[in-house]
DNA sequence: TATGAATGAGGCTTCATTCAT
DNA sequence: AATGAATGAAGCCTCATTCAT
């Protein structure tokens, strides 16, 4: 490369070129392909070579952008750490039904806990938890603590409603439950397949039992 | 072990002696120290010098038993594998109520789920399933479901003799979910702390509710 | 290297810098090296840190140029296989002798077969050929065959022309003989001294007879 | 086992007893298994482990018969170094044809040189006989040496017998030339295949051409 | 920012040798 | 003389990290 093609400013060289790009983009590139190296193979067999060239980059451009292998992995966690939107609590109107509102909790839950990105730190906490204490916290107040809070209200409000004075008024983990074991089945046994159907349609059946008043 | 035990060798107490145990003893430790350092670091991060060490041998002694760190790993895993004494189900006689069965079912399967020893190996799975995936296989079968045998057989006759007709019945994972959701959030919060008595009862209150039959 | 040459970088030349070389210079740097190791000690002794250090890398640098010591050693014998060139056939004039014809073939073969590097190549594969038999073949094609084909067509015509019948001419590889057999006891005794005059001119001797019409 | 056992003297046991024989027989098994793993692997590639399995025998059972990996290999190369009988010179009666004297010679020099055990040594030797210098001597002074006054003394008398006055005479290591190419050919390619008659009959014809007088 | 050769610590594994039995 | 568990020194190879360019 001679001192002439250097200095033809960008855009104009068709001579393969460096990819210089913006480094929020470059960072979004390397934390996607991080989680991917990390979800496969787990913190310590996940090597700072993949994850380059995953990237699109060398290993030294990685380590232009992050000082350690604990510093990505840390931030692909943090990343991962976004509050999930709930959307809001279902109306309880005149005419609302137990199945209505088991099937809303349902179907949310599933949606926020079920998505891949989901699945794939919680993984990573339970595999490599110990290597980020603080993060655990963060990761029970921003991901678990909402949508307890979210079950606590709606049932709350719903059970009011129906006139159900079930256990899961109180305790309302008991109603998360299904959707963690569905998620751990989904971890431990094929890492594809979603959940069936008739796992979701089991769990709001549930639901209904519980929030339908008894005699 | 006590500390009389130590230093009383028969006249050469005080020599550091080359241990020479009988191979299935040795077998018996290494993989006793396997699981500990497996389940605290992973596959990848635990290091066969301290399995050695933790079994009171040299890297090379290790390696006497064993031919690759990947044999110890499924040697352990195997033997993690045995099938669980889930007993008989309850009798179920005139009288018998509801929470009766409840407690029964509650207590089995925390006893046979909580156990440290099912708590490793289940983290292992999640961690490093695709490692091998046959055992993942065998872990299905032996473990999970003879569990859900157990729930399918003693909720059906519970459930008919009660009355029930709960969607538990058809779906007996239901009723296993809020084990898997407490050895989850133990395995990922303290690895210590068992599983609080209130969870079980919440777990036991549940499965009163499906039990009991409805107006 | 003389030693002008040596401390005379620009600005910094008592610092022991990192010396980073294009790749297919280190690479011919670290064959060179192989060459000596693999030569001196056969393959399972050789010891990649030493080659490395002949190399003037760390170990770890060298694992970035092969990825495995047998990586190194097939590309060693590789680059070994080169075809030799044997240059042309004699003139045969009118006036051409069966000695110039025999010191001419005696010349060639042993330039080509006494250098240093195809005695190593010998060796080697000598030694531990059963860890490459293709390059074994290969090997055949481009340093036996040739040089039968060069012995073939020169007795052929010289023996033609000289009215020569002899049993040479028919089965070349008798005049290959004592240069291998001249190769063995170089490669086994005095791994130095070059083969003797005296051995080339028996040599010699031997082929006139042979080329020489008898009554 | 009891103390009992132990105790009823040899013979009347018909536990699988360990097998106690004598040191010399021991010791041929061992030469004869070390003999196959160097000549497989070369010195440093062979196991002890490999060696004593084949003599039947535990890597400790070996140790009592041999100090060191060294001794084996020393001791398996002085045991092949035995003279070789290569007989009585061929009468020289009236009537004797140089075709007579080539074929008992080099049928002399292939059941010497390419016996199974030969190959094995020449090869061992031309891949670790830096290891054992001095045994490089001997092996000179026990097989080239015989060879070469064998030679020496054949050609020279059936050359006056005959009235050559070839330079296989004066250099009878030329006659020997054909015999080390097959040797190495055999050594190089197809370990197993004898080399062929036409080789042979090759050698032979040689042979006769440099012993008819000329005119 | 980016490259990729280079480092060096550290892990897995092998194997000659020792030794209690 | 024999066994086989055990040692410990090395050797191969990996990989997070550095750095000249």
């Amino acid at each position: 490369m001679n001192v002439m093609s250097l200095g033809e400013g960008p855009g104009l060289s068709c001579t393969r070129q460096r990819q210089r790009l913006p480094s929020d983009v470059r960072v979004r590139q390397i934390l996607d392909a991080a989680q991917l190296e990390f979800s496969e193979r787990g913190f310590a067999a996940a090597r700072m070579d993949d994850i380059a060239r995953r990237s699109g980059l060398s290993k030294g451009g990685l380590y232009a952008h992050f000082a350690s292998k604990d510093e990505v992995f840390e931030a692909l966690l943090t990343r991962s750490l976004r509050l999930p939107d709930l959307g809001d609590p279902p109306p309880l109107q005149s005419g609302t039904t137990a199945r209505e509102v088991a099937q809303w909790l349902v179907e949310r839950l599933h949606a926020s806990l079920s998505h891949p990105d989901t699945l794939a730190t919680f993984r990573l906490l339970m595999a490599e938890g110990e290597r980020v204490p603080h993060l655990i916290d963060a990761w029970h107040r921003q991901l678990i603590e909402p949508h307890l809070a979210l079950l606590h209200e709606t049932l709350g409000r719903a059970g009011a409603w129906l006139g159900s004075r079930s256990v899961l008024l109180r305790e309302p983990w008991l109603a998360l439950a299904p959707v963690v074991h569905l998620m751990v089945m989904q971890l431990i046994f094929g890492r594809v397949s979603a959940p069936g159907r008739e796992a979701r349609e089991a769990h709001v059946a549930l639901l209904i039992e519980l929030l339908s008043p008894r005699e």
